[in-house]
DNA sequence: GACAAACTATATCGAACGATAGAGAATGGT
DNA sequence: ACCATTCTCTATCGTTCGATATAGTTTGTC
């Protein structure tokens, strides 16, 4: 049959009746998510084959569809696994708190920095992102309401907050939102293709830096250094 | 047999012994191109099918492999299609001059200007280049040469000039080439997911011109405005 | 240490994939 | 007006897809 834990959170103790165990099934599970990451990002999600996740994997196919429903509850699983990352990668920086009102200028630009870097490793939260935002389909519906809308308040709020505050630009916010994703992100999300153009070096820690000050500059202005902030 | 006109540009004359005629062909082969844009910016490559394809241009499935080689030709064919395209848009403002030494802040500006409103309306193009970024493959290596190198150098040639003159930021060429890139294209690329985040309107003319706006202040600071630019 | 439950591995299903073969319909050249 | 050529359409090939059935193996619990 088919119908074992499929969606069993990794929080269920060893209850005596019902279940028994998970050794060596939590290690399958878990490398099954993450070469289905590998391969949602590379290919999307029609591109992957269940295949050659499995294979990457180092097991076989049909244990996607005993450790998880479908092809499409393994993606769900996926994308859940690289937003937990970049919540891990985002925790040591205090992104919680940006939709505050108190948000100041150095606070937005510690956050884009804690992005720029976050991104930079986690290439494979914004190809699969992307791949997906590309076509409207029921995943995308799932992944806006799951994860994006949340985001995009915060960084709506504490954009707007300052520029309410006249210690940003006039621009609004939807159009900061896609504009610091997608400057943020492209870089590392088309990797392979700046490698090609770049060389193979192009995109190392220096560049990631020099990144992230350059997005700071662009979005924030140049330090605001001297009191007056230049408003009207 | 499957040998027929193949890889033929549309410029050959009439011919009286070798070949006869495309009233019909020229039509259907449009028909596949226009459609295969749609389908392969909306899947990627391996996720868009021959038969969604062909469909799409009211045709049926063995036609892709009459009028082009392969499901691969068809697609560089698509690619072609949309760089033509996205030429024809931005012929009318002058961005072949962008690499001269004589390049001006306001050049860049209307160039900036002209490329958010191309891409905006070209969203096709972009969902296509990050489809094929996000793997090396033969594809990408096609694509960089033939389409990207020169672009990313024109660019490159233009903020360098600028750079040295000190009329812009002191960014380098390559983080300012994937930050333009990417907050000129990801609110269109991601247009469906846009709709559900912010509603079906949110992505109009007034956007599009707030956006230009927009990343002419962030890349280029705030309008020079008083006579004299800041350079010696 | 035995046994039932949990997990893994092999075999195979029907559907969809890209590609090809060849019959049929349409058309430019004479 | 005809005909050779070009283009279109139907049928079908071999492969790969996601999913399932089922046999085999491992392991926590008693």
């Amino acid at each position: 049959m088919a119908d074992p834990p499929a969606s069993s959170p990794s929080s269920s103790p060893p209850t005596s009746a019902t279940r028994r165990r998970q050794a060596r099934a939590d290690a399958t599970r878990l490398a099954l998510i993450e070469a289905a990451v590998h391969e949602f990002a590379a290919h999307g999600f029609e591109g992957a084959s269940t295949r050659a996740i499995a294979t990457r994997a180092g097991t076989h196919q049909p244990q996607i569809n005993y450790h998880f429903e479908s092809k499409d509850e393994l993606w769900r699983a996926a994308v859940d696994h690289v937003f937990a990352k970049l919540d891990a990668a985002l925790a040591a920086h205090q992104i919680e708190g940006l939709g505050a009102d108190e948000i100041t200028r150095d606070r937005l630009a510690d956050a884009i920095r804690a992005i720029v870097r976050a991104v930079a490793q986690l290439p494979e939260l914004n190809r699969i992102m992307i791949q997906e935002a590309t076509a409207d389909s029921d995943r995308l519906a799932w992944i806006v309401e799951r994860h994006t809308r949340g985001r995009y308040d915060l960084l709506a709020e504490a954009w707007g907050s300052l520029r309410r505050r006249r210690l940003v630009a006039d621009i609004d916010e939807t159009v900061v939102y896609y504009a610091l994703i997608g400057a943020s992100t492209l870089a590392y999300v088309n990797a392979p293709e700046a490698r090609r153009l770049l060389g193979d070096h192009a995109i190392d820690d220096a560049f990631v830096e020099a990144h992230a000050d350059g997005l700071v500059t662009m979005f924030l202005g140049p330090e605001p250094a001297a009191g007056g902030a230049s408003a009207d």
